[in-house]
DNA sequence: CGAGAGGATAATGAATTCAAAATTCAAAAT
DNA sequence: ATTTTGAATTTTGAATTCATTATCCTCTCG
């Protein structure tokens, strides 16, 4: 893994046409490191060793930390470089009560906008989730559950609801949290979620709205940091 | 006004602590230029004119404007260089649906966190409001109104529901819309204040933040864009 | 007279360079 | 032995340089 970024072949840089600018493909996979944790919370960022790494100048590299910075997944120090930010478990528990909102929001929206072959997916993506659930399958589970959470967002064909909740979930998985349930809870996440699907077949806006609103809450536990 | 960044006194560069980077005294600026219209939206961003007036050379501004260009304020145009993002009027629709959103997880949030000076405060804004409503004087009421909103949301005490709300609120000041209301709309949107300002004195978070998320609708009328 | 080719000019994207600041490390002093 | 000092080294922040791409302008040809 990690090959630069750059075609370290001659011909293929010439034939190839550049699809996108150094910053934008560094910003990229910055937010893919970060996301998966090959760099940790609250490393140090070597800039010549990433620069190496990436094999780029230092100068689309730290033009993606900047653009990072901004987004809240890099720290960055006066003088003293940057470091892949440090979230706390209230920051966790933020942004869990503002994607909470946003998800509100759109199922609300999704209601109104939504076409039929969204919904369709969305509940197919909600059979795979029982699935998982009977299976007793923890790690597919969340990763179906997510992936519902962001059809419904999509759905809402909101582009900047949709910007806004996609920033935050680079956030939430920076944050590599443990989402651990009691099977108690897990049942009820489980109902809850067909309420949800329930109401966005019959495109109950309003219900939906509330329902998402309140399902993340009380969801989370803490994260190891 | 638009005075280099850096102080041209050799004796005040030594004595003066530099407080920020460049880039981000660039970014800061960008920001306050496009929210006030000196820069227009859809305008080429000259590099080197921009250079020249802020005093700096192009690598803090381009870092800038990658930072900026991930806010939504700047758009980059491969090997083209960059302009002030055009936004749309629907684009302003979701943000306002957005911010509404967050507003109303404010509310509730601000009933549980806010301490008694918040909410002074809040009700200090909201007899200004009153008074520029009977004066008639829209201008200043608007900016009254928006004060009040981010009162609400800063009482939250949820950083990061201030910083994505703040996102967007630059984004709709780019945007310089009029937000025009009839007599009649007028009169209800005081009316709502009146609620607003009643459900957070008995920090009735439940109520506020239903109030919220519905007093943005219908407000706008469009931009001139 | 207008459309298009072609070359000059300017702008962009990225690498490199350079000064200032921080860090390291070894020697000296308590 | 531990802390302190100060020079060497590294890292950072920003300016400059350089190759590439786009834009403009003139000139030719229809």
């Amino acid at each position: 893994m990690s090959e630069p970024l750059t075609a370290s072949d001659e011909t293929a840089k010439t034939l190839r046409i550049r699809a996108t600018s150094l910053h934008a493909q560094v910003s990229e996979r910055l937010r893919a490191m970060i996301g998966s944790g090959e760099l940790a919370a609250g490393e140090k960022i070597q800039e010549r060793a990433l620069c190496e790494l990436l094999g780029v100048s230092r100068t689309p590299l730290r033009e993606a930390l900047k653009a990072l910075a901004n987004e809240g997944l890099i720290e960055l120090l006066p003088n003293r470089g940057s470091r892949v930010a440090v979230f706390t478990r209230r920051q966790l528990q933020e942004a869990f009560a503002v994607m909470a909102a946003l998800e509100g929001l759109a199922g609300e929206e999704a209601c109104e906008s939504a076409n039929d072959a969204e919904i369709a997916e969305v509940e197919a993506l909600h059979q795979e989730l029982l699935e998982y659930y009977r299976e007793g399958n923890a790690g597919d589970y969340f990763a179906i559950n997510r992936a519902i959470h962001e059809r419904i967002v999509l759905a809402s064909h909101n582009e900047t609801l949709i910007e806004v909740y996609r920033g935050l979930n680079h956030r939430v998985r920076a944050m590599r949290f443990s989402m651990r349930m009691d099977p108690q809870q897990w049942r009820e996440a489980i109902e809850e979620h067909e309420s949800i699907l329930r109401h966005l077949k019959r495109r109950d806006g309003h219900e939906l709205g509330v329902l998402l609103r309140y399902h993340l809450r009380n969801k989370l536990r803490d994260a190891p940091a």
